[in-house]
DNA sequence: TCAAATTCATCTCCAAAAGTGATAGAAGAC
DNA sequence: GTCTTCTATCACTTTTGGAGATGAATTTGA
């Protein structure tokens, strides 16, 4: 029947039963099954693989150097075929079978890491996948499937096809280099100050070209990656706004400085919502659902 | 039958091939048997497991997200499996189910890589393991089993009990920091000369306290690590011998200095022998002995 | 558009695999 | 030396799972 080698995972099991309980027989009783059935399976993977498993010169068996080394091999092939249970158990029970996240780079990691934690304690074989791109990215994951859950900012407003919850709210201040002119000129902004300098906005690697939002005059640098843009932000290059929890260290010891803007009304305005969001047409799996509900629950106290 | 989930190793074979086939026939084709048989398999599985692997609201069933996630882990187990199989076939060729290597420190590690990358090109179901401790350590690991073919120094003599090929010769030269006093004597030295200054000697961490080769005079410093040894040689605490190996770039910048010994009888001559030894009850399997021949033949040119 | 080919599900039949229970012989335990 | 425990083996029975055939649905191609 089994042409292609004849291996079978309940031998394997039977192999590793023996191997912890000591003896045929204490292996036969701890999987319900009579001894004999025990030594035929053991005599059969003996006989497929063409290897002595057992040293049988003494009453009770003993593993032979290899037996050893394929025990600890099939235990290595029984844990996989577990973590197969365990995914279709996870299935059966409505987990979907893979958790893809998708983050955008604004977006502060620390408020969910307890939450993916708990996650991870509560659905210990879900898989689950965490990308990073450029703004817009993750918006763009969740249409092409390729995530189920997304954490991003939504602007200018939340489209219709998705399903958005409000997390939390994102302050983003506008700051440049201490050694900037803008700092120098020492007074309250216009939009014609900042229009003279190089605004140094984040915009997606896969950019449609759609609108930016937030842009101020023409002088725009782009970057993808939020670090990267903060490394020519440090290098006095230009001015941008940025979340807090990246630039919090360097307004503290003075390396930058918060830039102080007459009329909010030129760019979206300092407070932003961040949403967790999906497709409406695909529902979130348990996993998702439980994930989300949690992140809410602790961003609600 | 199969008490544990009924999950076997032909329904993963199964399941992979129509996923690389194609189609349920198609892997019926391929593995031989007829389109019933892979129905009733996948049937089967399905059934067992409580979850739908493929989509059949079209004529050409395609994999459910589950399925196409429980292909890759049954691909996962089936690598698993396949390595169960190598190691067996290794055996029966008689291959050692793993190779367990030991190797002092002062003996040169370059001249063996080519020789392991040999080995692992020729036998890659080999598993192999490397140990190296202190000075001694291979040897001891010879004989408590946990090794089974190294390469030492074998001093005073090589012990009956072992099998011993000569390897390659080892160069140990005295050596010393550049501002040690036995430097600024400027002449050659005899035993007094040495005994009066600390020499760093490597032993064993195991050590059964058994004599020591080569150590002159009561001022010793002992290590088990090369390295550190090195550490304190370059700081100037003492002088000892090295193989040329470890202290070449040393000497050639000038931080060593090779010190001019009048006596070399007092401590075992300036080249000893590499071997190889496994212990003699405990022939080598055929990866072992290939190993060996393949070492002997590169370093007989 | 219609016939031919292909695909999968299902049914019956059957052979082989694998478990049960009993027995015998060997090795330890007391 | 007896008693227990262990494994191997045998006959018997159950069950699994493949072969082959059939039918329905879909795709392909002229």
């Amino acid at each position: 029947m089994n042409l292609i080698g004849n291996l079978t995972l309940d031998q394997l099991r039977v192999l590793v039963t023996i191997s912890d309980a000591g003896s045929f027989s204490a292996a036969g009783r701890s999987l319900g099954r009579v001894q004999s059935a025990i030594s035929l399976a053991i005599k059969t993977l003996e006989e497929t693989q063409g290897i002595e498993l057992f040293d049988r010169t003494r009453q009770k068996p003993t593993l032979t150097p290899v037996g050893r080394v394929l025990v600890d091999q099939a235990r290595v092939i029984l844990a996989s075929a577990d973590r197969f249970r365990a995914i279709a158990a996870g299935t059966r029970m409505g987990l979907e079978p893979a958790l893809t996240l998708a983050i955008d780079p604004l977006v502060p990691t620390e408020p969910l890491i307890d939450s993916l934690r708990a996650l991870r304690d509560t659905f210990p074989d879900l898989s689950v996948s965490f990308s990073t791109e450029g703004v817009g990215g993750a918006e763009r994951r969740l249409r092409d499937h390729s995530a189920s859950l997304a954490f991003c900012l939504l602007l200018p407003s939340v489209p219709d096809d998705l399903m958005a919850y409000p997390l939390m709210n994102l302050d983003l201040m506008p700051v440049v280099a201490a050694d900037h002119p803008l700092v120098r000129l020492g007074r309250q902004l216009d939009r014609a100050d900042l229009e003279a300098h190089v605004q140094l906005v984040l915009s997606d690697a896969h950019g449609t070209e759609g609108p930016s939002y937030g842009v101020i005059g023409s002088r725009i640098w782009r970057f993808v990656d939020l670090g990267r843009r903060l490394d020519f932000l440090l290098a006095g290059f230009g001015w941008c706004k940025m979340p807090p929890f990246v630039v919090e260290p360097y307004l503290a010891d003075g390396r930058l400085v918060k830039l102080d803007i007459s009329d909010e009304g030129i760019s979206p305005t300092g407070t932003l919502p961040v949403y967790a969001a999906h497709v409406r047409g695909r529902p979130l799996g348990r996993g998702g659902s439980w994930l989300l509900d949690d992140l809410r629950q602790r961003l609600m106290k």
